[in-house]
DNA sequence: CAGCAATAGTTCATCCGTACAACAAATCCT
DNA sequence: AGGATTTGTTGTACGGATGAACTATTGCTG
């Protein structure tokens, strides 16, 4: 009855093992943690473990290709010169895989951020062929591997970005309405069989790629594509709820009473403020490019201003629910948002704070997505190489 | 950029002493998740640990008082028969505090969720006083106490259940509008001094009390008083949020056009599915008593029966908002709405179904709190004994 | 009822990983 | 040049888990 949760590892017996293991993950994330480059010494001082402990955990992640060694330099105070330890670049990599409405592709990430390959196919993919799409991207992405491993690059994973509902669990695609998917498992379809692929959606994985910028540890996510997606994350860590279902934002009621929307509901937040709605709300053809949007916004047009408005709160009002009922202190807005943010967010900020009953102790900040275009692939990237640091035993 | 989350204790060097808390934590664990009494052999077998381990930590727990060992009782089969380990009885005690609009109360739970001691003081706390109420309460408290160290129980800690805005990292109560307190400190008032005491929203310690049933992982919990409190709980543990202001169901907006509301916006939820406008809708008194409107509906009044359909509709749609948000498959109605079940379940069940949209895949479970009156006090007191079993090591 | 099989719990030598202290290495300062 | 200072390494000690052997206590069987 007291009982609570149960983390992958905590129901687990904790052997003598389990303290190498642990306390290489503690090193490993001290090095890729810091700004600045750290010495053996400076691990030991911050993470309290013996100076003795850090050096043989640190050899252990050099020779495992997850940490190398700069030349030593003489810092400008006595005592033997530090020898200044970085994530490797180019030992261990993560591959970032997407398929979105305009665009399927791939991108490998290594420990140092570093972007090592990407390939991105433009199409439109609106009513698409699932098979042939993985199939092809499958294609892509192996030749990516086998570039990698013949660079002696070991690679650990991949992330697969789809514009819909995953199955966390199970890795299915339930449906995905813009590519007008539905009920497919992506996985075998991409043919990279021995290599663990893992996929979730792809407004989740792009506010991961927030987490290598300067952004709170705890935000909302919302991106707008075609659809609306959404994403909670919180200690920097991404929450998907029970399926992998959270942060559906995009069909979030504003009024009861307002347009009838495709998911059968009446007055969704899509409705408002998703891309088809803004466009047509501005007077442009629903598939205008979001360029076009932004020129006659530049331009003063008051049919666009004035959508802009409309969908500022609309989209207030539900990330004011939003935090409400999760209570984070920041928004990012990603996708076709960020570049919009010039019109939405002072609006937006108005309306959230206006809901927030919190709010009057603690304004709720509305900020642009620092990740540019391609965000999911590279937060892809990113959660596996991430994986690869909370245990980096399973690499040394 | 690759770090994720750093639990409380992720980010401290693990020592041999770390092997020696976890696995007494995985052993406790054991044991008291366990329906039937356990041997030393069958933890040695749930958890992977050596007998010989199992039989040092299981020693100490029991001399700190954590387990007791029952008479060994004969199999049904050969060889010597088992040392049952079972929780103990009245050693260490959680002590859960509540103030809520109408009654002010302590209980003491020990280990096996007996309740040791409980105290309810009845009165009418709208626009009260919160000094001389929380200084009552911290002498019921302190008698409470003393009463458990005469009787050589140790007392653990006590958390303080408050209708309001509790911030979570400093405990300080923001606001709670239905008692009229804002900006108070309330633990120094109680003058528990050297007990430690916790403060949370009393909706998110109801749902604690929950766990304590037949309840999966993870749900929503939503409670009406006066005020309409919600709670997020994920893998049987509590999501507080940033600040712990998570689970504020009350203000999500139902309808942009909708009655005014006390906090400034308009149509929320609270003018709908709140505890006044329930009753108002229902053609009784604000204040009327919660019995009275059940024996309204039993009689099949049309006004109080029409009063639940709009506010079910109106619970249904925030709540499939909720879901769609935080992604978890089960709602659990507490409070005001537990006794109003048979009239608000299958209306909520249908309206949430309706808006979530991942329902055509898992459709989301409504039911009843199984937790009696004053399930903020006993999940409060379960909290503090959840926390002894998540450090054992800290009281043998 | 004696002897055997089976299961629970304990004892002890061993292994593994961290800690501490002493030491070697490489620099700055005077 | 020599002391001070800091880094990294080496070697011994210590704490905790382990597995095998051992004791304790039962049921089963002839």
């Amino acid at each position: 009855m007291f009982t609570d949760s149960h983390s992958p590892t905590s129901h687990v017996a904790a052997r003598q093992h389990s303290l190498r293991e642990r306390n290489l993950e503690l090193v490993a994330r001290a090095v890729f943690d810091s700004p600045a480059p750290l010495s053996r010494a400076d691990v030991a001082a911050m993470t309290g473990l013996a100076r003795a402990t850090v050096s043989t955990l640190v050899d252990r992640l050099v020779a495992g290709g997850l940490l190398t060694e700069l030349e030593p330099v003489a810092a400008a105070r006595a005592g033997r010169p530090a020898v200044p330890l970085v994530p490797a670049p180019r030992t261990v990599v993560g591959i970032g895989l997407e398929v979105n409405i305009d665009y399927l592709g791939a991108t490998v990430l290594d420990l140092t951020g570093a972007v090592v390959e990407e390939k991105v196919v433009r199409g439109q993919f609106h009513n698409s062929d699932a098979v042939a799409l993985l199939t092809e991207l499958g294609r892509l992405a192996a030749s990516l591997i086998e570039s990698c491993e013949r660079d002696e690059m070991r690679v650990a994973g991949a992330r697969l970005a789809l514009p819909g509902l995953v199955d966390s669990g199970t890795g299915l695609l339930r449906v995905a309405p813009n590519l007008g998917w539905q009920g497919i498992d992506p996985v075998p379809l991409l043919g990279l069989d021995p290599k663990p692929v893992v996929v979730a959606n792809n407004a989740k994985l792009a506010a991961v790629a927030e987490l290598a910028g300067d952004v709170p540890p705890s935000f909302l996510y919302v991106t707008a594509n075609v659809g609306i997606g959404g994403a909670v994350v919180v200690d920097r860590q991404l929450f998907l709820g029970e399926r992998g279902w959270s942060g559906e934002i995009g069909h979030v009621v504003i009024d009861p009473n307002g347009p009838l929307c495709g998911c059968g509901a009446r007055g969704c937040l899509e409705q408002y403020a998703g891309k088809a709605a803004l466009m047509r709300a501005a007077g442009m053809p629903d598939d205008a490019r979001l360029a076009d949007l932004a020129q006659a916004l530049m331009a003063g047009e008051t049919a666009p201003l004035a959508a802009m408005q409309v969908a500022a709160a609309a989209l207030g009002s539900a990330l004011g629910d939003f935090v409400n009922l999760v209570d984070v202190g920041t928004v990012v807005l990603g996708g076709a948002y960020a570049i919009l943010l010039p019109w939405l967010r002072d609006e937006v900020a108005i309306a959230i704070n206006d809901r927030v009953l919190a709010a009057p102790y603690a304004p709720i900040e509305v900020r642009g997505a620092a990740a540019g275009s391609y965000a999911a692939m590279t937060g892809g990237a990113m959660e596996v190489l991430r994986d690869v640091l909370a245990d980096p035993a399973r690499w040394v």
